[in-house]
DNA sequence: CCTTTGATGTCAGTTTCCTTACACAGTAAG
DNA sequence: CTTACTGTGTAAGGAAACTGACATCAAAGG
């Protein structure tokens, strides 16, 4: 009878070793962790509101757009000056944009990549699986 | 052929799901989640330093000594003056800090419990063993 | 014996992110 | 038309954690 760790815990080791490694394979290209998350939620939906991006990177809307600010600075991003519609100011990636995500996310996929290499194809679906139904299950 | 999330996108979002709900739980008890945490490490290791402690929470020696501090205060936690080997200052519970703790294990498994709701034992089993495989692998 | 290494506690400064609060724009309901 | 209500951006302040640095102690190692 040995001890048995919670999910709870488990799942926070995960998450915090995880976050540790994109860390270190991310630093080369000058980019965080969030930073990334925000590039590659951008490609995914062009033309986000920070509020929007904010809510899928798990920041608040400030830290976005102080984020945001930044990747515009870089030239990572463009943002319109003035709102067309409502208050919403869309961003959308650049090419420089664009670039530095690809050379980050092959860096990241590695990192996955290294994660899961001790499960084999039906145990990774069922990570997914079991994992989605966790967030389904907080909601 | 839809949008399937990355493995390190569904972690991260169960994580911060997981940690919002362990918060909202352990309002009531005035326990934050990494004083939740301290404490039930300190549970399972009677006699830990700061730094072990650190080490088991996620969190530096420096946040830890300040926390330890906090529920040094609040008469949970017992810790000698002087060290009798070393400089570790080994750290233990109080009964109050014993108690404070069942309440918030309570609360915190109600948690846990609702997570795994949608799961049935073999995928909890599954659940727990393909992230500890995780673990590993990235360590 | 002396030095080096590793571990612990602590101080100071900084960073990062959050909480609170407010102003503005669109939308729906009365 | 007026009135909430929601969503967005922005600013100020604070809380929590981190990084860097230093002093101390025990245990090897030469």
């Amino acid at each position: 009878m040995e001890y048995q760790p919670p999910v709870g815990y488990v799942l926070k080791q995960a998450q915090s070793l995880l976050r540790l490694r994109m860390e270190e394979a991310l630093a080369p290209v000058q980019l965080t962790v969030s930073q990334y998350s925000c590039l590659h939620l951008l490609r995914r939906e062009p033309g986000a509101s920070a509020a929007a991006l904010a809510r899928g990177t798990f920041v608040t809307r400030q830290s976005m757009n102080a984020m945001l600010q930044l990747l515009l600075d870089r030239g990572l991003v463009q943002r319109p000056d003035t709102a067309d519609n409502g208050r919403a100011l869309p961003a959308t990636l650049t090419t420089a944009g664009a670039d530095v995500l690809a050379a980050a996310q092959a860096r990241v996929d590695e990192v996955e990549s290294r994660m899961l290499s001790g499960l084999e194809q039906p145990d990774r679906n069922a990570l997914l699986r079991t994992l989605t139904a966790c967030v389904n299950a907080l909601e």
